[in-house]
DNA sequence: TTTTGATTTTGTAGCGCTACAATGGCAGAG
DNA sequence: CTCTGCCATTGTAGCGCTACAAAATCAAAA
């Protein structure tokens, strides 16, 4: 029953409560801790909030017990779909934990430097971050801070915890599968610049893989990380020039292959015949495109299911969680890079 | 000088306070309303407080005034690249007016409920929602709650604001080029199922200026969704079927449209000579891909960047603001829609 | 020197909620 | 009929900060 046209200011639970006839504690007890309050008094109470359309105040119960819901997770880019399912899975992990994820973008090391600001500012539960090179500052803040945090995307000297697989470890499995396919002149695309380190661990394992299988590594070409497909055909034409027999290309991510695939198609090369094409990353493209492309396939829903999970056991106390987890990749193999002689 | 050694539980406003020896309002003062505070006294306290890794606990801040300086970006998917400048209108816009932008991913009905839910219990200054298609009950807790939403990507009906372009004239403008290229037996893809209005208002613009071009607007094919590339060849197999001689197609995106491109040739069309295609979202691949394809670009960084102004201006108390505002669009027309006889 | 007015600084009183200890009620044991 | 033990419920205090008004400071005017 309720009273129209009374004033309705702003619902809080000291209303909530006078209208049940309890007492704060109580409705605060209800939304926290439902099995303590009794049945009868439960029901009473979530019905006159409802009715009241109260929403409980988060600002306030963080502050006043010192904890939070709310994990953040830093992403350096969206354009990027295996970012997708890493959110996806970090979404779904905090829903069923009963924890919020909140996203903050953040394309450069300062702007990932002010999103940790702003959720240590929010004093969130935990975070999440995308690899593991962060300004000095902000390694201070975390660490001073103390807050739980999951570095994804890498596997190695975690600032607090990481998720991720070996990206050098995806590259030796890409030069075996390409050499077992009888590829012998392979051509890699790296990225210039400042880029992460889950893009330079790369070319070392692809250098130190070919010379295992007595191939030439020199056959490489670094492309800027932004221009996309357009990567594709100026890698390929640098290559081509340095090595007119090459037949095999591994490319840093799906979309550079689809570029390398177009501009192939320009150049009437039949793909895989006359040059094998490895992307990386699983994109939607790479199923997509004829031919289908060979890919690096990251597990990415299941890294961000884990990094929750392990923000969410360090956020409830259990130190013992690991501090360390490989979410491993698979080779996908597909008609881009099929054996030459079927 | 930092006394070492001394335990370092959480380092609040008063512990500055006390460090500089002032009153905690002149640190709140500080950092709030610096010009309130004497040039000397404000270099002491930031200082101070640097030295001791102070980072102001905005949950008290925002419970203590009743204010907020973080908004909520509410997005249903970042698969698509549109977004992704949408997103980053957002965020400089943000960053210019000294707002956080904190996003959560939505891409059910249900879980933009939830997610809005979500950003009212942490009080935020503001929200930004794609679409206009809510469930009842989160028009519900918006309206009685009074937040400042905007509502993007669609330009009609808001529930408080919104900001947009119109679909149905970007469909007109789409169905005028390629009539002015000559083309007559146009195809039209659209999405089938519970779909966004952002696409249920396509057909019945296609429909409505194919007649006013004395052309048969019956060549339409309502393809899923979740296909991506995929839908590209079940359409055009469809349509062909139901007209052999179609000459044009209209596609919901761009990756539909580069899958019709993929179709064509493999069935060795070409494009645009044989049928003109048409995307949507000025996707990267429009431009990448060969022949190149023409797109409807949705100005969507600017969009963005609009529906973060017009929120903070709600929340500054403007009221005099805006409800509506159209960012316009652009027909880009690339090689895949060029005159047949050039 | 006193007064005035502007500027800078400081108490006071919460914001809405939750931890904790304490209360009240009520069953069954003595 | 009292006492113990247990559960449901309730005050009390305070989380860290900010709005507001009051107080202190100080230079210039009288």
């Amino acid at each position: 029953m309720t009273k129209c046209g009374e004033a309705t200011g702003p619902v809080t639970m000291q209303s909530v409560a006078k209208a049940a006839g309890v007492s704060p504690m109580t409705v605060s007890n209800t939304f926290k801790y439902p099995e303590r309050v009794q049945e009868e008094t439960r029901r009473r109470v979530r019905e006159v909030a409802a009715e009241l359309g109260y929403i409980p105040n988060h600002v306030a119960g963080n502050l006043a017990s010192g904890q939070s819901r709310v994990i953040g997770a830093v992403i350096p880019s969206i354009k990027n779909s295996s970012f997708y399912k890493y959110v996806r899975g970090m979404q779904d992990a905090a829903a069923e934990t009963g924890y919020e994820l909140v996203l903050k973008l953040a394309d450069t090391k300062r702007q990932e430097t002010a999103a940790i600001r702003t959720f240590i500012g929010l004093r969130v539960a935990g975070m999440t971050l995308v690899g593991n090179e962060h300004e000095d500052q902000a390694a201070d803040l975390l660490r001073k801070t103390g807050v739980p945090v999951v570095e994804a995307w890498v596997h190695r000297d975690p600032l607090d915890m990481a998720v991720g697989y070996s990206a050098a470890a995806a590259t030796r499995a890409m030069v075996d599968h390409l050499a077992a396919a009888g590829r012998r002149r392979m051509g890699f695309i790296g990225y210039a610049g400042d880029v992460a380190s889950r893009y330079t661990e790369r070319l070392p394992a692809f250098e130190e893989r070919m010379r295992q299988h007595g191939l030439d590594p020199g056959l490489c070409h670094l492309a800027d990380e932004a221009d996309g497909f357009g990567a594709g055909p100026k890698a390929l034409d640098a290559l081509h020039r340095m090595d007119g027999s090459i037949d095999a290309l591994l490319c840093p991510t799906d979309i550079v292959a689809a570029g390398v695939l177009f501009e192939c198609g320009r150049r009437g090369w039949s793909v895989p015949e006359r040059l094998a094409v490895a992307g990386w990353g699983d994109y939607e493209i790479a199923s997509e495109i004829s031919p289908q492309i060979t890919t690096v396939q990251p597990n990415a829903y299941e890294m961000g299911r884990t990094a929750i999970d392990m923000v969410v056991a360090r956020a409830a106390g259990l130190e013992s969680g690991t501090r360390l987890t490989d979410t491993g990749f698979e080779i996908i193999a597909r008609a881009s890079t099929a054996a030459g002689m079927e």
